[in-house]
RNA sequence: GGAGAAGUGGCAGAGUGGUCGAAUGCACUUGUCUUGAAAACAAGCGAGGGUCACACCUCCGGGGGUUCGAAUCCCUCCUUCUCCGCCA
């Protein structure tokens, strides 16, 4: 942990902004040493990692109940956040008129110099001794004030939304439609076997070339791969989604951005050499476009897309989970973000769900929407819808998207703002979801499709595979 | 990988030890003028902390140092650009 708060204390000033919303980047960050910098020239990046203090202080009732929908209260947590910053801001303030006084007493030196009074200004120069002692100390008790608040500001996860429902487990997820029904198959076999039943994707292959959980796709199964991902893209183009082609390798500064660091670390390929991590989604790169950016108003709401392969290392897991698609190392999906109004976000989390539905839809699989509850949703999501297919032949609900609103949190650490209609800095709000990944609506649809004598295809897809049926 | 050059406000671009948070131009906002627009003119216009509001403090790629005082001097790191090499 004190690793990686170290790491975030590197974050520097790259204020910049945009016209029309096009992000500039900024790649001036990290250096290879781990020196603390100095508290001043990092003082907003430092103060502001996920929750606002300000918020906090503002909302702290609303924020406390909140936050124990996720089947916990956080009531110390917050408590020492805002008696950290307290602390801060004596420090911040003792340190602040001390150096009021130190720049007086150099500007009276400079006059004296100019008006000949040699003695004067050597008098004076004796004074600021002391006083410079004082600073160096008040400076330490800052920084270490700030590192502390900056901690325990990083512990708290993001204040559910009122409409998420109290709850730990998956169980106390709220199931809010489904749609479809289950298909009547007269064969019934997993996805897996079907894949080499019709040579379409090789398992085996893939841990020779690399290990498992990267699997090698072969003739109709990687055509059927393409032929989703132009699906999947040109649908969010209708949807008025600018397509992106983002990097799938990350600095570390992303990887903070958008929360992966330094909660997900060890979920992450790491090349050392370079230290770049591979994505584990779209969302990274797609979101840190906007790191240190103030966009324009009007600009709202921008809304990406972008066809990655993800890696994860999905390091502790194993067992009948894994099995086939389930769970890989490398998979493909199509990620789609919104940066909106803080007004308009939940309003666009609708619009997202409804958009991914709209894809299950004509893809012609049963599928239902959860509300995932408070101890369910990730760290850093504010509410968070998931879609979950049904596997005939496995008999079991596959997760294929998930849609979040984050609200400020990622915005926070992210520095996205926007000058709102006071001409006040205001941040953004984001989402995201998947839209879609591919391996499960794979399965989903191998398994779903499947006859006697081959597997059907969804008639939007045929245009672009070439071909009605896989036998 | 080797050799050079450079990193200042939204952009361009001055500024080499003290009234510099930073000239000037462009862009932007508001006002005057105009039937309207353009042009012209006038004013405003970086970010963060702090305050009821001021005051005040910090930020000129990051970090460290010299100095009473640093955008300006020194060290170091990072990044970008140009040339050479290698290569899809």
């Amino acid at each position: 942990m004190l690793f990686f708060c170290q790491l975030f204390f590197r974050f520097g000033k790259h204020t910049t902004t945009t016209s029309q919303g096009k992000p500039r980047f900024l790649y001036t960050f990290f250096t290879n040493d781990f020196i603390l910098p100095s508290f001043y020239g990092n003082f907003a990046a430092l103060i502001r990692p996920m929750l606002q203090v300000q918020e906090i202080r503002n909302a702290f009732d609303d924020i406390s109940s909140r936050l124990a929908k996720r089947g916990k209260r956080f009531d110390q947590e917050l408590n020492d956040v805002v008696a950290l910053d307290d602390k801060r801001k004596h420090t911040q303030t003792e340190l602040d008129s001390l150096l009021a006084s130190l720049n007086a007493i150099s500007k009276e030196i400079g006059d004296c110099f100019k008006a000949g009074k040699r003695d004067e200004a050597e008098a004076l120069k004796a004074k600021t001794v002391e006083i410079k002692e004082q600073t160096k100390q008040l400076e330490s008790e800052l920084r270490e004030a700030i590192d502390a608040l900056t901690d325990a500001l990083t512990q708290i996860p993001n204040a559910p939304h009122d409409s998420v429902p109290t709850g730990k487990t998956p169980e106390e997820n709220e199931i809010i439609l489904s749609h479809g029904s289950e298909p009547s198959l007269t064969t019934n076999k997993p996805h897996w076997e079907l894949c080499e039943q019709y040579d379409l994707i090789d398992f085996e292959l893939g841990v020779k070339v690399t290990g498992a959980g990267f699997p090698v796709y072969k003739g109709k199964g990687a055509r059927l791969q393409r032929a989703l991902i132009n699906f999947f893209l040109d649908e969010g183009l209708k949807q008025g989604y600018n397509e992106i082609q983002p990097p799938i390798f990350i600095n570390e500064a992303s990887g903070f951005g958008t929360g992966q660091l330094p909660d997900k670390e060890g979920q992450m390929y790491h090349m050392t050499v370079d230290n770049l991590f591979a994505i584990p989604t779209a969302e990274v790169p797609l979101t840190n476009l906007y790191r240190d950016v103030i966009v324009n108003k009007d600009d709202f709401p921008i809304k990406n897309m972008g066809y990655t392969p993800c890696f994860r290392r999905e390091a502790g897991s194993y067992g009948k989970d894994v099995r086939g698609l389930n769970r890989l190392h490398q998979f493909d999906k199509v990620e789609i973000i919104q940066i909106t109004h803080p007004d308009e976000s939940y309003k666009t989390l609708e619009e997202m769900s409804l958009y991914v539905q709209s894809l299950l839809q004509k893809l012609g699989l049963h599928y239902r929407v959860l509300r995932l509850c408070g101890g369910d949703m990730g760290f850093t999501s504010a509410l968070t819808y998931d879609m979950e297919v049904y596997s005939a032949a496995q008999e079991k609900w596959l997760e294929v998207s998930s849609v979040s609103c984050f609200e400020t949190f990622q915005s926070n650490r992210l520095k996205l703002r926007f000058k709102n209609d006071d001409g006040k800095m205001q941040y953004a709000h984001t989402l995201n979801g998947s839209a879609l990944a591919l391996p499960r609506i794979v399965a989903a649809l191998l398994e779903n499709n499947q006859t006697d004598s081959g597997i059907e295809m969804p008639e939007v897809l045929r245009p672009y595979l070439g071909f009605d049926r896989i036998d």
